[in-house]
DNA sequence: TCAATATGTGAACACTTGCTCACTTATTAA
DNA sequence: TTAATAAGTGAGCAAGTGTTCACATATTGA
């Protein structure tokens, strides 16, 4: 009998995999999603100053992390705080660092 | 007493995260990966198939994988075939398939 | 109301990326 | 040795991405 080839997920879910790592997999955004889950939740202004890139910048990347679920905001004032959506991500975060140590 | 702004991570270390997540953000390589754990080993032609991209382009996503040590092979004869490095790969992409299936 | 503070937006641009095309290398069978 | 099969490489190019610059919006205090 022959090997029958496999390919259990779905084109679309594993589409949504690659966006969601395609958003991860930036920098600038990863230092972002760190910084927030190390503090909770920060100020726009924190975040630079953590990040050291540029507010016009910053306020970018926001935007995507926000569009894509992965960050929300509480405003206060004039100033937005902002977090973590969803646990998971931070469990994801750190089971790839737990990962890349071990090479 | 001022809260203290907190950035455990290195920034090499959260460099090497973004990284890691950047070639598993590609509909391609997560194509690749995914059918590799699917079935454990694949050779060449075998992925053409199953993730439904030119041979070429195949080759050139499996050269990324391999570079970046989330793929190696074993070589029989004219064949070569590939599977995942580390099994904890398989655990991070089925974790985000979970948590992206909570949205 | 006016100025200061906090944040966001859109266009422009350099840089990166993934694909295709043409060609190459390696192995096996005739 | 020749042809066929399996796989890889490098250049070129269209499409996508992240930053900066100039400007816009929103909130607060004087």
């Amino acid at each position: 009998m022959d090997k029958v080839l496999k390919n259990d997920h779905s084109e679309e879910t594993l589409f949504e995999v690659a966006e969601f790592f395609k958003v991860l997999g930036d920098p600038t955004r990863i230092k972002i999603v760190s910084a927030l889950f190390e503090n909770g939740e920060l100020c726009v202004n924190d975040i630079v100053n953590l990040v050291d890139v540029s507010r016009t910048a910053v306020s970018h990347q926001l935007r995507i992390l926000k569009d894509k679920r992965i960050i929300s905001y509480r405003k206060d004032g004039q100033m937005k705080f902002y977090h973590l959506d969803d646990a998971h991500v931070e469990v994801i975060v750190l089971l790839t660092i737990t990962h890349l140590s071990h090479h």
